[in-house]
DNA sequence: ATACTCCACTTAATCGTTTAACTGCTTAAT
DNA sequence: ATTAAGCAGTTAAACGATTAAGTGGAGTAT
């Protein structure tokens, strides 16, 4: 592989003269500039980026996410890491995956990234309501940027949804079709972003008048397997809902699945509501009403905070991307039994 | 930051013993080792990658994948990059993941991580018939492992699925319950994949003593949008198929979409058969019968040939994983008008 | 004529590792 | 007694860039 020695000799110049051309740094007459270029050209030179890293930054976004490897396969997750190694890519910077394994935490393997100059940045996947990595990263100084609500407690840059307005809008539906007795299935409450979701569900039902009924409100996992259960424990009940708004498309599937099992049909018995809008959530039957979570914005809008932050040591303010109410045939009026 | 320098003062030695010690090279008493470890300890001390790049590898696998914004999206792939990296990380590796650009081509994009030593192997995304990646690598003698299909012409290690086993047992699948106007919605024929995909078809129609229509075989796209219009085009047919193999499940998907819309069921009048098994497979209405793939083992077996490539120099064969069916209730014996 | 400023470069130090080659010292073999 | 081998280190030269400081010559002001 050439490196800028060759470069230097070839185009009669000193290796300093080749990397003012190439880097754009320092002052080189015309005539010089096109012979490192034509030399560069001649010998497919690219500059060796350890060397490079050495001397300067790594150019490199680290993503380390909770069992990256469930979270990986998560269809939303894959979406923002699209978006997010596109603009990464576009500002010439690389996005580096590592998984935490048996041997090494999420958090050792992050701070290991980052001791090691691998990244100049971090990707928070999933902030938690008591999170210690920010605080950890913070020792190491090192520009990091958080998914998920804005915490009490937790000084870390964050970009999000804004899931308080998107659940405000989606119970606010389901109370205009006539909806009284609405359940929630939420995420974990040590996720940050299970409380703004909540509070735009209180906040309609308060909106409106109604009654919060804690049975209603349940704490789910975020697999499909924990919707199914979540619904049938919610079918459970003496008055069970006549409608759900869960906190993402896979819980919804897996309550759809619940009611389908117990002989109900959805958009008619028992009306439901995702969110995030997942390919799938058009083509499910019936169809899915859901919030619809820019996710590939999520990921472009967290690459520009993290890079501005790392060139220019600006810290971002919060920013909650919003959502958007996409009505289908899993809601309705609520059914009765007679009239 | 702390470096090496600062380890060797601390435990009173050169760089190289601490070298040695952290590298397991070169003899070392055990009080020396000791006292580099605890130094090691005290300090939290992480090797600079650049460093150690500069003088010996990356330890990187870079991952560039056709428009992999949208390839990342599709579940199957994110699967698989959960156990690459995975099996990445365990193995000292880290998963680089770069995307082309409007300004800088998929091909270029992987030269240049090449030719800049950022990576130690490449990953090759969705071989294609006539893909030129493979002969633009090698020139730069880089490792790599194609995803997809082995193809004639192409010299390049490849995993994949055995598609071939797995459609010919889809089609039998089909034609034991009674099929006999089977139609295939298969990839474009520029992916390596679709061939070994139409050929197990072929194969089992043969085995069956059936003649092949070519109105029933389709080359689609890969979108579930590409679904649907394969199975419009089907349903236009003067002796429409009683049953669809489709080539992925989210062109199952699109298939069953059509069906619905054209007011037939799924599993009634038209059975269908798809291949991944993502995990929306089994909650669609009606379940889809699929072929499992074991998209994480592909990952973690893509993982270990290459890094075998890159430190032992050997060339690994051809792997092909099996595929599972699992049926569900989206088959079922032909429809009869009467009796 | 002298001093100063530009210009367009070059020189050489530096980043933090790895590793071949060397250094004393002790012990074993001839 | 001499040579050889082994041990446990150290020294210093890479690796391939970046960049502060230096250089020599031309042009300009005093």
């Amino acid at each position: 592989m050439a490196t800028i020695k060759d470069v230097a000799r070839r185009a009669q110049v000193s290796t300093a003269t080749v990397s003012y051309v190439l880097n754009g740094t320092g002052v080189v007459s015309e005539a010089t500039r096109a012979r490192v270029l034509a030399a560069v050209a001649e010998l497919g030179y690219q500059p060796n980026h350890s060397a490079r890293a050495l001397r300067t930054r790594s150019h490199t976004i680290g993503v380390v996410a909770p069992g990256i490897a469930g979270r990986l396969a998560d269809p939303g997750t894959a979406e923002m890491l699209a978006g997010l190694s596109e603009a990464a890519t576009a500002a010439g910077y690389c996005l580096l995956i590592a998984a935490p394994t048996a041997t090494e935490s999420e958090e050792e393997l992050a701070l290991r990234l980052v001791r090691s100059g691998r990244v100049d940045g971090l990707v928070i996947v999933d902030l938690r309501r008591d999170d210690e990595r920010p605080s950890l990263l913070a020792e190491a100084g090192v520009p990091m940027i958080a998914i998920g609500a804005p915490t009490p407690g937790i000084a870390c840059p964050v970009v999000g949804f804004d899931l308080r307005t998107g659940a405000e809008q989606a119970s606010h539906h389901l109370i205009r079709l006539g909806h009284r007795r609405i359940a929630l299935i939420n995420f974990p409450s040590d996720l940050s972003i299970s409380e703004p979701f909540y509070t735009g569900y209180l906040n309609a039902l308060h909106a409106a008048g109604l009654r919060r009924d804690a049975a209603l409100v349940i704490e789910a996992g975020s697999s499909e397997t924990d919707g199914v259960a979540a619904m049938q424990e919610l079918l459970t009940l003496r008055h069970p809902p006549t409608a759900v708004l869960a906190a993402s498309d896979t819980l919804a599937f897996g309550a759809m699945h619940a009611i389908r099992d117990a002989s109900l049909t959805v958009g008619v018995h028992i009306s439901v509501v995702g969110c995030d809008d997942l390919p799938l959530a058009a083509h499910t039957y019936p169809s899915l009403t859901t919030l619809r979570a820019p996710r590939r914005e999520l990921g472009t809008t967290l690459a520009h905070h993290l890079i501005g932050q790392i060139e220019r040591r600006n810290a971002p303010a919060v920013t909650l991307l919003p959502l958007r109410l996409i009505i289908r045939h899993s809601t309705a009026a609520p059914f009765r039994v007679s009239g």
